[in-house]
DNA sequence: GAATTTTTTGACCGATCGGTCAATATAGGT
DNA sequence: ACCTATATTGACCGATCGGTCAAAAAATTC
């Protein structure tokens, strides 16, 4: 057993689970819980339906590991920011930050969308505790910032949704999007583009005051795209 | 049959199909189309199953017809604008009108929501075909206010999507919102404060001139809660 | 190589799925 | 009253649902 320890499992096994996972996060994700078959997951896998609940146990077991994949893989990006934090970089960063997210993990975004139109019945005590509080603490240091004057006074929940909202519309809408811009999916250039967008529209709505030329960004100039009339 | 022909439909038979469109709308858009169960739908009616099937024909007739009426809804909205219109005007009108449009059919939204997260199987004709012409004739105009120096040069398509995700934020992911806010539903005054924030942040993001004050509005201040600083 | 544990898999369970059908009840026209 | 068209409903169909189980197979341990 070579005393690796911690949660062993044996590597095959952790290769099966995860491609159960994989495979179960875009039935899921398509189709919502109650839409999902174990068979259909089964398929896509190529495994016996009795393999998948050998493996994950239940049906619902199954679904909220899966959430709790992906709340752990969003909580790795939320970084800490303070009063001191300049509002343009926070923001900017915030807004390509979960832009990257959701083209990094669609179908986990999609499984999230998904649970939250149903009403959220699996992540109530998640969005009421956690992530309410999360919310609460950026809207405090956001609202510092408006008094700073370093911002407009916009309410900072409205601000979070919009971030929120106007991001990860582009992995669960995609076939919109793309069925609307005629396109399979989005290229590289699109993405960039609309990531410019964003920061350009947002933070000038905001009022924010450009960010200190000392900055350590290295990603070029944020504003190739979008220019000023 | 007394020949009245044409879509006639006796008063009853009308009220309730109209209490099964109305029951069925919930039951597919918590669940989707696959996760929805003609049983759950009807002892939301109180109606035995096959009553459902004898107004409705198939589960899949029910839904396409549920689709439909919400296409005709949302199209009865889609004003004329011209490039002559006033573009801060016509961006406000736009966002509060889809802001209202998902307040009053928020179960029909949601529907919407379902149908393209699982990848559009009914929609993708009218997605690539009425919507995207739609788009294009509108991101034209707003091309033509960029050039006309009305507004900055932002990506139309990208605006659109902007406001349509801003919006609809607030009906698909209601649970999430009143989550975080613990708060069962959105107030009157919350809708206010949202309209207003998104009016302000887009319009100014967008470098719109503000509009002329010879203008219709009888809505009062529409800056009453999101001051500059 | 025997013993033991882990994995694989088809068969099967009761419940529910969308849908059909025939028997019955109701309503409207004459 | 009679006839016809519409509406109502329980019973039923084959298919699929999530889940169980036991027997066989494979891998692991000693």
């Amino acid at each position: 057993m070579t005393a690796v320890s911690a949660t062993h499992e044996s590597p095959s096994r952790e290769r099966i689970e995860t491609s159960i996972l994989v495979a179960a996060e875009e039935v899921f994700s398509q189709h919502g819980y109650r839409g999902a078959s174990l068979q259909m997951i089964a398929d896509r896998v190529g495994l016996p339906k009795a393999n998948i609940l050998y493996y994950m146990g239940s049906k619902q077991a199954l679904y909220v590991r899966l959430l709790n994949r992906m709340m752990r893989r969003w909580n790795e990006v939320l970084e800490d920011i303070t009063p001191d934090s300049d509002p343009a970089t926070v923001l900017s960063d915030f807004i390509r930050t979960k832009m990257v997210l959701g083209q990094r993990y669609p179908e986990g975004s999609k499984l999230f969308a998904a649970e939250i139109l149903a009403g959220a019945p699996f992540l109530s005590d998640y969005l009421g505790g956690e992530l309410r509080d999360w919310v609460s603490s950026r809207a405090a240091i956001i609202r510092q910032w408006s008094a700073q004057g370093k911002m407009d006074a916009v309410d900072p929940r409205w601000l979070i949704f919009l971030i929120w909202s106007a991001t990860q519309h582009y992995t669960e809408y995609s076939a919109q999007v793309s069925g609307i811009l005629g396109r399979d999916a989005l290229t590289e250039d699109d993405l960039e583009s609309i990531s410019s967008f964003l920061e350009h529209v947002i933070l000038k709505g905001c009022g924010v005051t450009s960010p200190a030329p000392n900055n350590s960004a290295p990603k070029s100039s944020a504003d190739a795209h979008s220019v000023e009339k």
